[in-house]
DNA sequence: CATAATTTTGCCAACGATGGCAAAAATGTT
DNA sequence: AACATTTTTGCCATCGTTGGCAAAATTATG
C-alpha cells in the first residue's frame, strides 16, 4: 500500500506539503500542487483513512444496527435511503443486524465503539417503543420506526395517524360511505394510529363509526393474507356491506383480492381496496393495481443520516425530537 | 474516550502490560491481568480499532458493494446472509449502493481502499456478466450472483440449470406430460439457464419439447405479473393445454394464478403452478401457497464471506472458482 | 541593494495501540 | 547463600497522517 511517504519522495518534497494537497490547504504553491498531484495520481495513492483518524478524531464511520427486520422491502429501503444520505456526505456505513439478541446488540454496539462511529442509527422492523438503556449516553444515536420509552432520543417514526386518515378519507372522496377495516390485534402504534385516523376522517365527514365493519387479525400473523380473506369474505357477506376495505397493510390486501374474487364482485368497480405501506412488488403487480399509503422507508433511512450529521454542527444540543414523517397516497387502480 | 493509557495508569502497570491483557499474552501474571482487567471493566475501556489497525494491518473491515438493487427482498437476504458471516468472524461490514453508475463505483471502492477493507464482495441484483477491469487487483474480491468477463475473480451464482431442472422435475414427477414455461426473453444467465434445466429435465423423463408450450415475456419487466397473465391465459386456451406452469420467478405467478381463476380453473387440482425466487411475503400468502425453487440469497451472502475469509487464511493463491449453489425446492401447495 | 514582509516549505511531535528487546522480579538448583 | 533460569514487566520505536512552529525562499518596499 502505497504512504504519503512515497509520494513526498517521488515528488521531491516533504510529506508536509503533500498534506497540504491533500487537505486543500492554501499554502502551496501552484506549481508544486500540480507536481504532487500528478504524483498521486501516477501511484495511484489513497491517504489512509485509520491514521487521518487518528489525528483529526474523525472516522467518517455511522453504525447502522437493525433488529430482526421483515422479510419485506422496508428494511431494504431505508437501508439505501440511509446510505445515499451517508454517501452525499462522504460518510460511510456499518450495517449490523442484530435479531431480537440483546446480548448481541450490546456486542454490536461496543464494536461500533472500538471502530469510533460518529454516531448510531437504530431502526426497528416494526414501529415500537424501546428502551433507552440499551443505547450509549456519549454516542449520537438517532431511532428509525421506533422511540425510547423516555423520549430521550431522536426518532423519526410515520405518521400512522395521517396515513390511516389519509387512506380513509381517499375512500370517503369517492363516495364511499361504509368503509371496512381489516386492522391487527396488536396493541402497538401502527394498528393504533391507523385505527385513530380510520375514526377521525369519518368524524370528520360526519359518517358515524360502525363496530360492525371492524375485522381484528390475531397474532401469530404467519397467514396473513388467509385471515384477511376470512375477514373480507365475511364483510362482504354482512347484510349492509361495506363498499370500501381498507387493510392495514399491503400483504393483507392479497387476501382481500381473493375475497372480493370469490365473492364475485370487481375491484374497484363493486369494492375499494386500499392498502399500506406501498411494497413494491406487491402492490404494483396486482390485478388491478393496488391504490395504497406509503410507508416512505427510504425517505426514513435518509432523514436519519441528515439528521444525525446535522447534530454534529449544531453545536447547542437541540432537544430530542420525534420526527413525524408523513405517508403519501400512491393512487393506482384499486379505489 | 478512555484509553489505554489511562487505564495503565489507574492499574498501576504500564501501557504495555494492559496491552498483553488485551491480547491474551500468557506473559502476565494472573493477579494482575485480573487488577488490569477490573479497572477495564470499571472505565469500560474499548480498545481503538483504527490505532490497533495502524500496527497490526487488520483493519477487521469488509467491504460490500451492490449495483441498483431490486425492490425485492432478495437483497436484503443477501446483505444479512453476508453480515452474520462477518459477525462470526468479528468482521465489520461496509455497505455502499452504488446504483448503476459506474462512476459511483470507482468512487466507492477508492473508499474502501482508504478505509482498508480487508476484501471487497459484489452484489448484483440479477446474475449477469461484469468487467474484471472494475474491481482493484491487490483486494480480494468476491463476486455474488455475477461473474467476471474472463473468470478471474472467485464468484458464487446459483445453479440457474438444476434449478430449472428441479422445478421441471417436480411437475413431472407428479405425472404431468404437458408443463407450460413462462420466460423472460432476455438473453442473461437466469432465463438461458432455467430453459436449459427445463429442456434437461423434458429430456431425462423422456417428454418431447414443444415450443408451443414456451411464452416469453419481453423487456420492460413493468409489470410482469400483467404479460403473465396474458401468457398463461393464452396457453390454457390452447387445444391441448399445458396441466402444470412453470414461471420464470414468483412474482410472475401472480398472474399466472389470476390467469388460472379466470379460465375457472383450480390449483392444483387443474393446473399445477411453480415458480422461482421464494420470496416469502407472495410465495407463502398466495392462495394457495406457492410451491417454488428457492434462490437462496441468504446462503449466496453468507457463502461469499467465508470464501473470502478462507482465502486471507489460505497462504497459496488457489484459482478463481465459480461456486454454484443449489436451488432447493420449497413444497407448497400449489403442486 | 539591503531589509522587511510574505509566501512556501520542512522538521518534529502527536494520535492509540502493539512488538522487540532488555531489565527487574520471582523461582529453581546446587 | 550464590548463581542460573524462568517469568513478568517496562521502555522505546513504529504504523500513516496532520498541526504547530520555525526555517527557507520569494516578493515587496524604501
Amino acid at each position: 500500500m502505497v504512504t504519503i511517504k512515497e509520494v513526498a519522495q517521488h515528488a521531491g518534497v516533504s510529506i508536509r506539503t503533500v498534506s497540504r494537497v491533500l487537505n486543500d490547504n492554501p499554502h502551496v504553491a501552484a506549481k508544486t500542487r500540480e507536481k504532487v498531484l500528478k504524483v498521486i495520481d501516477d501511484l495511484e495513492f489513497r491517504p489512509n483513512a485509520a491514521a487521518r483518524y487518528m489525528r483529526t478524531g474523525q472516522s467518517q464511520l455511522i453504525g447502522f444496527l437493525t433488529d430482526e427486520m421483515a422479510q419485506n422491502a422496508f428494511s431494504y429501503d431505508l437501508i439505501v435511503g440511509a446510505q445515499q444520505a451517508a454517501w452525499e456526505h462522504e460518510k460511510l456505513l456499518f450495517l449490523i443486524n442484530t435479531g431480537s439478541d440483546s446480548e448481541v446488540e450490546t456486542r454490536a454496539i461496543n464494536m461500533m465503539r472500538e471502530h469510533q462511529v460518529e454516531g448510531i442509527i437504530y431502526a426497528t422492523m416494526y414501529h415500537r417503543e424501546v428502551k433507552r438503556s440499551q443505547f450509549p449516553e456519549d454516542i449520537p444515536t438517532i431511532l428509525v420506526n421506533c422511540f425510547a420509552d423516555d423520549r430521550s432520543l431522536h426518532s423519526i417514526v410515520p405518521d400512522e395517524v395521517g396515513g390511516g386518515f389519509l387512506a380513509t378519507e381517499t375512500l370517503l372522496k369517492q363516495g364511499h360511505h361504509r368503509i371496512g377495516f381489516v386492522n391487527i390485534a396488536a396493541q402497538e402504534p401502527a394498528p393504533l394510529g391507523r385505527m385513530k385516523g380510520y375514526r377521525q376522517a369519518l368524524e370528520q365527514y360526519g359518517i358515524p363509526y360502525d363496530e360492525a365493519l371492524l375485522r381484528l387479525v390475531e397474532d401469530p400473523f404467519e397467514n396473513l393474507a388467509t385471515s384477511t380473506y376470512d375477514c373480507v369474505l365475511s364483510l362482504l357477506q354482512m347484510d349492509n356491506p361495506p363498499t370500501a376495505i381498507f387493510c392495514f397493510n399491503d400483504l393483507m390486501t392479497l387476501g382481500a383480492y381473493d375475497a372480493v374474487r370469490k365473492a364475485n364482485l370487481r375491484i374497484p368497480e363493486d369494492v375499494a381496496i386500499i392498502g399500506f405501506d406501498n411494497v413494491e412488488v406487491l402492490a404494483a403487480q396486482l390485478h388491478p393495481p393496488l391504490t395504497t399509503v406509503e410507508l416512505p422507508t427510504f425517505e426514513m433511512g435518509h432523514q436519519a443520516i441528515q439528521l444525525l450529521l446535522s447534530l454534529e454542527d449544531d453545536t447547542n444540543s437541540q432537544q430530542p425530537v420525534q420526527h413525524t414523517i408523513t405517508c403519501p397516497l400512491i393512487a393506482r387502480r384499486s379505489v
